[in-house]
This record gives structure tokens, sequence and C-alpha cells, in this order.
DNA sequence: CTCCATGCAAAATATTTGCAATTCA
DNA sequence: TGAATTGCAAATATTTTGCATGGAG
């Protein structure tokens, strides 16, 4: 989804649209991989030096809310928001240059409910991540 | 695991073996669901007031790298602590109670390493959790 | 022109570090 | 006894909140 999307949802929600949020935005449509509220802050100031730190940390709330970002966990940390993709799917995130792609997981609802059963637990959500190295990390070596 | 293997595990590094350290190992390895560095505190303060919650987070970091406890990541947070399983198994969460089960998930090394060649990437890890409701909660209702 | 949104400063949290006193081995 | 460990206090790091100003609609 582009970030044009975004800024539509946005104010069909209500909310203004402003330069500070155009600027974290597109700076978050864009990225190929998750990005914390410092990185935002850094790399959106390039289009509008005003920014704010704590501006960036209320957009990133509502583009949660809205389900346009999401965040993501890692060994390193759990503060890095990535854009969503659409309907539930599942992240691979390479370790060397953190790049995320996002793959279908439909086949593991069944498994995941049996395993569930056995355990006489109702699951409701699950949460899956893969964690390896990309093709031009690889490369790199 | 018993808490007193932990003890001999902790010594065996070298480790000695104080008071206060009795009285985390202890919490941890009885408790059925994963605890913040705060509920460490004051679940081990009843067994051993002077109890720090420094020693709390410098005791958790020597057992997570003796992989006697793992961190558990949630919506509510990052920094629970739960008594590690052995071998590679993932986490049954109830939603309710917080109660935490392993499960052995060995079927699943096959699709994952698949989905990783069809995005060109060699995956060497993995991250799964079920969240949903216990039986016990599931009654209560 | 009316609020919503912003950025700053300050507050609230969470975690880590320096250090003198204590205690395990 | 000597080094590891402790708890306190203070330093950091991260995130949230209060508030006067500015800007979107």
């Amino acid at each position: 989804m582009s970030s044009e999307n975004w800024l539509v949802k946005l104010r069909s929600q209500g909310y203004r649209l402003t330069d500070a949020r155009r600027a974290v935005v597109e700076t978050m449509a864009q990225s190929p991989r998750a990005l914390t509220p410092a990185d935002v802050h850094d790399l959106a100031k390039e289009q509008y030096p005003a920014l704010g730190l704590v501006t960036v940390y209320r957009t990133l709330e509502k583009l949660e809310e809205l389900h346009l970002v999401q965040r993501v966990h890692q060994e390193q940390g759990c503060n890095a928001y990535l854009a969503h993709a659409d309907g539930h799917q599942h992240l691979l995130i390479c370790e060397s240059c953190k790049k995320a792609v996002y793959f279908e997981g439909d086949d593991l609802d069944d498994f995941f409910s049996d395993v569930g059963k056995k355990h006489n637990f109702t699951v409701k959500d699950h949460w899956l991540q893969l964690f390896g190295i990309c093709e031009d990390c690889e490369k790199e070596k």
C-alpha cells in the first residue's frame, strides 16, 4: 500500500494531515526494515527537519491503531515498527541487513488448533517469525 | 528441572550460591507463568526480604545466559521470564491466567525451511507462540 | 476561527552502572 | 582472607504527559 493510501486512511478517521505526519508516513511506508521511533525520527527529519521525537511516537501509535504498521519483536528489542501486510501474514527477517518479508501461513492454523486441543487450550491467536540470512547478505560473505 | 539442579548448574559455572540467588531461582523454577523482574522481586522477597531489585536483574541475566530461563514476548511487554524447557520447544500461553505450557514443534522445521527457500533466505531460527484460553479459565466463565 | 496537532520541557518508567559494605568458599 | 556479590544511589535510556503555540480544515 502506498503512502498516499495511508494518508487517505488517516484523514478518513478524522486525523489531520500535517507535514510531520506525512514525513513519518512516507518513511514507514517505504522502509524495507523495521524502524525504532528513533530511527524514524532520524530518517523523517531529512524530509521535515522540525519533526519532534514525541510526534513520531504519537504518529506511530495512530498508525498501529489503524493497522498500517505493526510492532516487530526481536532479540535486540521490541520497539521497532514495520508496514503491515494485508491479512494475517508472518515475518521472515534477515539477521544481517534486517530486511523483512511477509509470507502466508494459512497451512498452519489446523496444526495450531491441534496443539491447543492436546493441552486443553482454545487457541485464539498465534505469533510466528522466522530469522535467517537473505540472498544478498549471503553473497557478501 | 528442580531448583536444586539450577543451583548446581550455577555453582558449576563458578557462581556463588547466595540467599538472594536461591530466592530468585526458587521463585522462577516453580512459577507456572512468566514473571517480570518486578514480579520476581515481589515474590522472592517473601523468602528473602532483603533482596534488591538490582540483584533480580543480575540473577535473571545469568539464568538466561545458562538457558535456565527465557524471555517471553507478549503484547503487554517483553520483559517477562519463564523457566526454559529442554530442547527446542514452543509456548502456549493462556491470555487469562497467563499460565504457560511448552509443546513440541519438530514437524514445522521443514515447512519453515521451504518458506525460506521460496524467498531466498537461509532460515536459522524461528519464534512461535500460541495464545488462547486454558481449560480452567474457560470453565470460570 | 475553532480545535487538533506540535514541540518543548518535565515527569514517569525501566534498566544499568559505580561503589562501599558484606559474605561465600 | 580474597574475590565475588549485594543493595543502595545515581546515571541512562525509553516512553509518556502537561502545556502554550501554531496550523489544518
